[in-house]
DNA sequence: GCGACAG
DNA sequence: ATCTTGTCGC
């Protein structure tokens, strides 16, 4: 899939809401994947006050050493200056491009991402995670820590508890995610399939890949090198 | 017009 | 997201 013509945000958000729209809803979901032999972990950060954008991708190696504990096998920085301001609802324009060119440093192809983000879990079923899949043309899950739409219950108080996460579409109500308690006595996150994968597969794979917080481990460590929180400990 | 609103 | 020290709790 090629690039887009967005990085004029004052013209942008008319153009990125349709192009949602039509991708959205033609892709198949599945509820197992290829053999996985690598997990990446995306996530974005800035600097100098947001002038500067900060995308980095830690590639884990599958299975784990052991349960929870992995090995990052690679990772990656790329920099780049900041193209569009934060709206939400089209937050993939703005952290996307920075992305894709992180993974198109790396060497290995992941068979698997998880994106610091809704999938869809949005208002046209095309968050960041479910955006970034289709241009990686790879399976993705989206870890959120907060949410962006739908309504939900309380999760259960038990690791891997989850309730489901309802909005309102074309044909009714549909599920578009789950409020998930990946660590007890923590504030739950919101997984929502990405690209390719179906809710309970996605469910699987971040709770297969939790480690000791409350966010699974592609995803921490990705957050941890994007905000430059590796280092920056003193 | 008044909230809500991933990162 | 980012600006930021100590502090409460397992």
């Amino acid at each position: 899939m090629s690039s887009t013509p967005l990085h004029d945000w004052e013209l942008a958000p008319a153009e990125a809401i349709a192009l949602q729209r039509r991708l959205a809803g033609r892709v198949e979901r599945v509820d197992r994947l290829d053999p996985v032999r690598h997990v990446a972990g995306v996530d974005i950060g800035f600097e100098q006050g947001g002038e500067i954008t900060r995308a980095a991708v830690v590639v884990l190696a599958w299975p784990p050493a052991a349960e929870g504990d992995f090995v990052v096998v690679e990772q990656a920085v790329h920099r780049e200056p900041t193209r569009m301001p934060y709206i939400p609802g089209l937050l993939s324009f703005r952290e996307v491009p920075a992305a894709l060119a992180a993974f198109d440093t790396l060497t290995i192809r992941p068979e698997l991402v998880m994106v610091d983000g809704q999938g869809i879990a949005h208002p046209r079923r095309l968050g960041v995670a479910s955006h970034l899949g289709l241009w990686l043309d790879r399976p993705t899950i989206g870890v959120a820590k907060s949410r962006l739409v739908g309504r939900h219950g309380e999760p259960g108080t038990e690791r891997g508890d989850w309730a489901p996460l309802h909005d309102d579409g074309p044909g009714g109500e549909e599920v578009i995610g789950a409020v998930l308690r990946s660590r007890q006595g923590v504030k739950p996150v919101f997984v929502s399939p990405g690209h390719r994968l179906c809710l309970e597969t996605s469910v699987g794979w971040v709770v297969a890949c939790l480690g000791k917080t409350k966010l699974p481990e592609p995803t921490r460590l990705a957050d941890r090198l994007a905000s430059r929180r590796d280092q920056k400990r003193r």
